[in-house]
DNA sequence: AACAATGTTCAGTC
DNA sequence: GGACTGAACATTGT
């Protein structure tokens, strides 16, 4: 579910499947989930235009479109929350691509769990699923406030970025205006790769941590891409109470960080 | 039945 | 004002 690898794998499946084709239709009816702009709304914004490209900033998707005449207009956004998937689906409703989730439910497509749809021209339709409503569909949403892209960034810049917070490392990840893109299990899986213990004070690394760190986020995101999803990485089988570290067998350390469940070595980490 | 869940935001405190 | 914390959000799964 939804860290930077699914969104990026949605981002994926929006630029195959559904740009330029002209929008016939479009349903958002969860006022939760559907947020027009205060003075447009999504069919004056949307139908008649194409999406021209699919953005990703983070876990935040941007869809810019244009008009017949090829005239840059509004830009949806999308974003997955805490369980949304992005399908599209064929003139007969069949899952062409997007049910490549991490919940089990794989080329699945419950209909009362769309949240937001738009239909093209040849019947295809993209959709917005999110069976727990935490998901948004926007119009020009502002990612400025995101910190550079964890898939992307360099190391001087991850560096500048973390700066010198007394915030504990792991939350520190987990703050989209610093890095965006790491959710609770990728945090998790790149400071274990990187031995780094997560309620560590941001200030208090050392050079070769954040180093450390840096590569083990290319690691971790590039694994969980290559693997399916951020369920794929190493730490996740051992987050429970009897988990054990898939390197040394130590015993896993639980504890509450930024708000989200932590697990990490409790040799290793330290 | 109570509780946790892979995300974000906002009110409140220091 | 800045840094930081915790609750709230809506729903499902265990």
């Amino acid at each position: 579910m939804p860290e930077l690898p699914e969104v990026e794998s949605a981002r994926l499946v929006i630029e195959l499947l559904a740009l330029n084709r002209p929008i016939v239709s479009i349903e958002d009816v969860d006022e939760y989930v559907c947020r027009p702009h205060r003075t447009q709304d999504f069919r004056r914004a949307l139908i008649g235009r194409s999406f021209t490209k699919a953005s990703r900033r983070g876990k935040s998707l941007r869809l810019p479109t244009a008009g017949a005449d090829g005239k840059e207009c509004a830009a949806l956004g999308l974003h997955l929350g805490m369980g949304g998937r992005i399908v599209v689906t064929d003139a007969g409703g069949n899952v062409i691509s997007g049910g490549d989730s991490t919940d089990g439910l794989a080329g699945d497509h419950r209909a009362d769990w769309d949240r937001f749809t738009a239909r093209f021209a040849d019947g295809r339709a993209l959709r917005l699923v999110d069976k727990r409503r935490l998901g948004r569909a926007i119009l020009d949403p502002d990612l400025s406030r995101l910190g550079p892209d964890a898939l992307t960034v360099g190391l001087v810049q991850f560096r500048a970025s973390l700066g010198a917070s007394t915030v504990a490392i792991k939350a520190r990840l987990l703050d989209q205006p610093v890095i965006a893109g790491v959710g609770n299990l990728i945090a998790d899986e790149m400071l274990w790769r990187a031995r780094v213990d997560p309620s560590c004070p941001t200030a208090q690394l050392t050079c070769e941590q954040v180093q450390a760190l840096h590569r083990s986020m290319r690691s971790a995101l590039g694994h969980a891409m290559k693997h399916g999803g951020s369920h794929a990485g190493h730490v996740i089988a051992a987050r429970h109470a009897d988990g054990r570290c898939p390197r040394c067998d130590a015993p896993m350390r639980y504890a509450r960080l930024g708000g989200r469940a932590t697990w990490s070595c409790s040799e290793e980490q330290c």
